[in-house]
DNA sequence: CATCAGGGCCCTG
DNA sequence: CAGGGCCCTGAT
């Protein structure tokens, strides 16, 4: 068994640069950075208005601050961008071109909203977050990386993997007053074994995690490729990968590339909240759970879950839900 | 103490 | 195409 060496910490990072991004209104700023369903980690920090995490422009591990400076109808982000040199300008475009794909920030709601407007039963909950994008910090690598450690397991058991992983092979990042865990390039893997990687209590996702990581390495899974692909394309792609089912399927689809029709997996956890919060009874089978909201929300079912999805969170935070509570164990 | 299921997937029959 | 097994951990 091997011990783990603290992860290495670069020096604090001084500001590098800033910009304005004017996303396409209407855009809900906390909606957007902030998805309470998600894994807590230390990869990203939100607070209302203000968002921190890292991002990989080429070799490069940038600090990025993003504030809430518009409104839902006019919207725009202040961003402002760490790193231990100054940054060329072409960096600088390299950072807020992944921003503006990484939050779907030119995409267009309108028929989304036309369409959920008309919805009897959430057209409030739709009003309220309006804007809000199917979307997630991290790198298609990255949210593979959550994924795994997600499988099988409870989150508790989760966050202790990921922490593992982290301090063994990841970096702490400083930067305006914050300090951040980044996920670990693919090629630092290429010469760790599985065995290696087990010492760290991820079990049987050792194997897994070693297989894709070589993919990524050696650019056989590249994410600026994928992001070309029409849906059934993707969706294959994906579900090729060692490891990668129809669940993280539906994950990365919807949330790394924005896919608002991929509702294409129910587990059976989820169907159990889905059964309360549409029919509200406690067990409609999954596959009927799939073809209504299919029906209801056609191309816009992923999104539209999503809405629905977190709202629920969203409230959990602020009041429990005993009925949720027995269904999600953290 | 032993057993079991967990925010999933692979593999076998 | 259904169901057992997988690493490990905390709950029972």
């Amino acid at each position: 068994m091997m011990t783990s060496p603290q992860s290495p910490r670069v020096a604090p990072y001084a500001q590098s640069g800033t910009a304005q991004l004017s996303p396409r209104a209407p855009f809900h700023f906390d909606g957007t950075f902030r998805k309470p369903s998600h894994l807590p980690t230390t990869l990203y920090r939100w607070s209302p208005g203000v968002f921190y995490q890292t991002m990989r422009v080429g070799s490069k591990l940038v600090g990025v601050r993003i504030r809430d400076r518009g409104r839902r109808t006019a919207p725009r982000l202040g961003v402002a961008m760490f790193y231990s040199e100054r940054l060329s300008a072409e960096d600088r475009r390299a950072v807020l071109n992944e921003l503006v794909f990484r939050y779907a920030l030119d995409a267009d709601l309108s028929s989304f909203r036309t369409k959920t407007y008309r919805d009897e039963q959430f057209r409030t909950l739709f009003r309220r977050w309006m804007g809000t994008r199917a979307s997630t910090p991290y790198s298609l690598y990255e949210l593979l990386v959550i994924g795994l450690v997600l499988q099988n397991t409870q989150a508790k058991r989760s966050v202790q993997m990921l922490e593992a992983l982290l301090a063994r092979f990841g970096t702490k990042v400083r930067f305006d007053g914050v300090e951040l865990d980044a996920i670990w390039e693919p090629a630092t893997l290429s010469g760790v074994t599985e065995d290696e990687l087990r010492g760290l209590r991820i079990g049987y996702r050792a194997k897994i995690l070693s297989r894709f990581s070589q993919q990524f390495d050696n650019h056989e899974i590249d994410e600026t490729t994928l992001r070309m692909l029409d849906d059934l394309a993707l969706r294959d792609a994906l579900l090729s990968v060692y490891g990668v089912g129809p669940e993280t399927t539906r994950i990365l689809a919807t949330e790394v590339f924005h896919r608002h029709a991929a509702f294409t997996h129910v587990a059976p956890w989820q169907a159990k909240i889905y059964s309360r919060l549409f029919y509200g009874k406690p067990a409609v089978a999954a596959d009927k759970i799939l073809r209504d909201v299919t029906r209801r929300f056609g191309e816009y079912s992923a999104l539209a879950v999503h809405y629905i999805w977190e709202d629920l969170f969203w409230k959990r935070t602020r009041r429990r839900i005993d009925w949720l509570e027995a269904e999600i164990r953290l």
